[in-house]
DNA sequence: TTGCGCGGAGAACGATCGTTCTCTACTGTA
DNA sequence: TACAGTAGAGAACGATCGTTCTCCGCGCAA
């Protein structure tokens, strides 16, 4: 048991980077097994199955998001600005030569009903960063029906950005969610 | 040779609905064989390997998309009217209980890098999509960089449709799209 | 030094996949 | 009726996958 510890952790980052690569199904336990240095037998006595090293794989990266996102929200002034915030987050990250599109929706979409641990954690995450903009947009003072559509335009922005390689996409998200602000907040009237 | 043609539309609508429903790579040939009840030998002579049969189910579901697009475009009177009229359009098909999000965006996570052709589909139906809302956007006389935050709510409806299972999401982008639509012809002014 | 137990490397196994091949039965013609 | 050609049903093949097992070598107590 030298480095049990970092020898999880080299698995499943090493696991991370080839199924956001690559897609989960097109990657084999031997590929990670290559990639982490860490023997199979080992592998398996840490993760029952391939599935619950997804799983963890996917709880690793919504810690990492959350973080991400955190850090970049968190020393920001208003929370209008802290909204806001978020969209330069995406554009640093749409700019990663390794961004292929968010990691939960590839990964639902190629597992879909076919591993339900790993739609949960998904379906978790995506509720998660709905709450923490509902949080931000009341602290904004805007009417709460503003929360999903800054999150349509966060989530859109990450499938436009993947898809059609337009990095700017974040950009046009941060002017579009400005706009939305502001028609928000200059009238509080209830939709 | 008795019905050629029909042989090949079962043979791309089968595979459509498994692809869509449960993952390209989860549904082996035999299966798609199977739903459309044409034999092996039949379908391998009418496409080279199932990469190209993925092809042939995309580029079917593209004008399937065209066609519905312009069903609920085409009869709304103002090009205003036209560009909301695709939110509804979008309210529509995730009610339907099929709908498991874009097929081309679960395609592309799956796929990825991992069979250029099918990515080169996905992205000539997104291009082509968002050449659409921008002549919408012309035709209502509001600035150019209004159809990029079109297309992001549009997208974004269908990831969180998808993923979070809420129905709701095109009704919440079609009134982000209202506001966006009346900041933007209220005062003409670029970028 | 001599056993002993554990961990690593990689072979092995059963399943499944995409793709091809074989064999059988049928259709149309003389 | 006899025959040629084709098309369907399903076996077969090679590859790959997830998962398990075997065997070898190394570190440590007496």
């Amino acid at each position: 048991m030298t480095d049990e510890r970092t020898a999880r952790e080299r698995v499943v980052t090493a696991a991370d980077e080839l199924f956001y690569a690559r897609g989960v199904r097109a990657v084999g336990m031997d590929a990670v097994r290559a990639a982490a240095g860490v023997p199979l037998k080992r592998i398996y006595a840490m993760f029952a199955s391939k599935e619950d090293l997804l799983v963890a794989v996917l709880e690793q990266r919504r810690t990492t998001w959350d973080a991400g996102i955190a850090s970049v929200t968190d020393p920001a002034a208003t929370a209008r600005e802290q909204l806001l915030a978020i969209f330069d987050f995406l554009d640093d990250w749409f700019r990663e030569p390794t961004f292929r599109g968010c990691a939960f929706i590839n990964t639902y979409g190629e597992m879909g009903p076919g591993s339900a641990a790993a739609s949960a954690v998904v379906r978790e995450q995506k509720t998660a960063f709905g709450e923490h903009v509902a949080r931000l947009v009341a602290d904004a003072g805007a009417p709460a029906w503003l929360a999903p559509q800054i999150v349509l335009l966060a989530e859109g922005a990450q499938t436009v950005a993947a898809v059609s390689g337009d990095a700017d996409a974040a950009r046009h998200a941060r002017a579009a969610a400005e706009t939305l602000l502001d028609a928000a907040t200059r009238t509080t009237v209830s939709a």
